[in-house]
DNA sequence: ATTCAGAATGATTGCGCTATCATCCGTGCC
DNA sequence: GGCACGGATGATAGCGCAATCATTCTGAAT
């Protein structure tokens, strides 16, 4: 084909508007250039990010996501799966590892490359990208310690990461001598009122006892409830107590004082699992050298603690 | 077929994992059961919300939802629509009501409905869901000539709806008299760093002369920045200066003071949104009672002015 | 000039469904 | 019993493309 052809070719597609089909496309190729994310709700800004960096990535490459959103907790899972498969994606990006036998065998039938995200588990359908909860709570565990609170509380919304966060912050407190922390569960998704009325509620349970020195808040949302509650309170933060939340959302840096987190870096795993899929996709039948990646965590202590 | 024929099939299907094809089903009757949904960014808390809700509601009439991030400004919109259609959504839900001539074209010849959102216009590619930003402007405006606010100053990111806003709010305070608005532009999307320093710009330029007495922030982040601001340089809020943000995210409502904002039925949008879209591809023929759907807004008066 | 390899071009099949049309069967009526 | 009719069932075409195979062309080597 000469060059004049090809852009006669051109001009013509622009003035008639061709566009082509990439449901035929993928029908008769057996690749549809889709790669179907599942999240459970895209208002709780610690997934978004996540999802934000995989569109980016996977759009240079040719990709687009289908949205999926499964609620809380992931009711809808299942059902989602099922429908999302029937699109033939070349590939899925989910949020956590727990899902129903039925999830798992519905994957591997799928036979499509499978990024689990923001937990690790040595057991990935096929790969994984996230961080370990229970080491969160470790280290947050140790990290208040460190700084010599005993009387420790916690505020968390109940969802599956949350709880291994938590186990992880009760045996390391056990490990350190302290036995006794007075919890508060709210219900997830978690949202700045629930965190006042969360701390409100734990203030309230110790009413008799020493107050608590130190609270960990199971999100950034949470946190910030709680230290306007404190504020609202007229407890000193830090000096009565420290609040210490999860995720280091924007705006912990510029609350006054600037709230003390566990820093994520949520973009980076949107970015590695679009890496991810596409070196499987495009890249050649090798076995992937790494099925896990921990991108790792980071304790910010600000102000609050 | 008996009713043991068909149960037959079904445990068949369940065993051997059969998964219709929704590409060839979507080839063979024109009908993919995608919408696609065109947002500037979702890690702006402002669409995401909207984008959620028409997920949701589209997911309980069997449709689902692609997703492409446009950008900020709407610098990939162009490319985007075309990768998009070439998936033949059944419906296209876009963000604000610019949109290049380009785009305009293929989207009346993908002869699909078209909902355009976040603002209002007259004559829509099809149909609109939205509210007006020019009386926004007029009514924070008069709202805070209301209370008695004179030296008034904006900070707002240079995007294309905040530009009606301002508009709006310029005109109007000229009507009652005040020419002289002192203006600082960041760079969109607003974050809260960014409010930081636009409030510190503003009392900066406004050095020699009286200080702005209140401040419109052309977004809720921006807003909530400038708070900080004002409390780290020990301006007291609102006796010293008034703020008031634009969005009605929740966190406006726990700040200290609470701060005042336009609030936005954001869920509605996307819900509308569905609603409109679902009525025309499944609903008869007739023309819809209505191509522009005003949603509204309300000036929640806060603890900031 | 002849041969042959490799590239470019052209024709054809089939991806897995839905829609359509043809056929069949049962029912009610004259 | 014969006929017409409506509903259920079965067979088939074709959606728009990519992959494959068959064919032609090109240019270099003999």
């Amino acid at each position: 084909m000469t060059p004049e052809t090809r852009e006669l070719v051109q001009v013509i597609v622009e003035r008639t508007g061709y566009s082509p089909n990439m449901l035929a496309g993928g029908l008769a190729s057996k690749r549809s250039r889709l790669v179907a994310a599942i999240v459970p709700s895209i208002t709780n800004g610690i997934f978004v990010e996540a999802v934000e960096a995989l569109t980016d990535r996977l759009w240079t490459a040719g990709y687009q996501v289908l949205l999926g959103l499964s609620g809380y907790p992931a009711e809808r899972e299942e059902a989602l799966l099922t429908a999302v498969l029937s699109r033939r994606p070349d590939a899925i990006y989910l949020t956590g590892i727990n899902h129903s036998k039925a999830s798992r065998q519905r994957l591997l039938a799928a036979a499509i490359p499978v990024v689990e995200t923001w937990d690790l588990t040595p057991t990935p359908v096929d790969m994984v990208v996230g961080f370990s909860h229970e080491k969160v709570g470790q280290e947050v565990a140790r990290h208040l310690h460190g700084k010599g609170y005993r009387r420790i509380g916690m505020v968390w919304a109940d969802d599956e990461r949350a709880r291994v966060r938590r186990r992880g912050f009760i045996a390391e407190l056990q490990r350190l001598g302290i036995d006794d922390v007075e919890t508060v569960t709210v219900a997830a998704p978690s949202t700045l009122a629930l965190g006042r009325r969360g701390l409100a509620e734990l203030l309230r349970r110790r009413i008799r006892r020493k107050p608590v020195d130190a609270v960990f808040c199971g999100s950034d949302l949470l946190a910030h409830g709680a230290l306007e509650e404190a504020r609202g309170q007229s407890v000193d933060v830090p000096s009565q107590l420290a609040i210490i939340g999860f995720g280091g959302l924007e705006f912990t840096e510029h609350t006054t004082p600037a709230l003390s987190t566990v820093l994520v870096d949520r973009p980076a795993i949107g970015r590695i699992a679009a890496e991810i899929i596409l070196a499987r996709i495009e890249g050649g039948e090798g076995e992937p050298a790494n099925r896990v990646i921990d991108v790792g965590f980071r304790i910010a202590d600000r102000g609050t603690t």
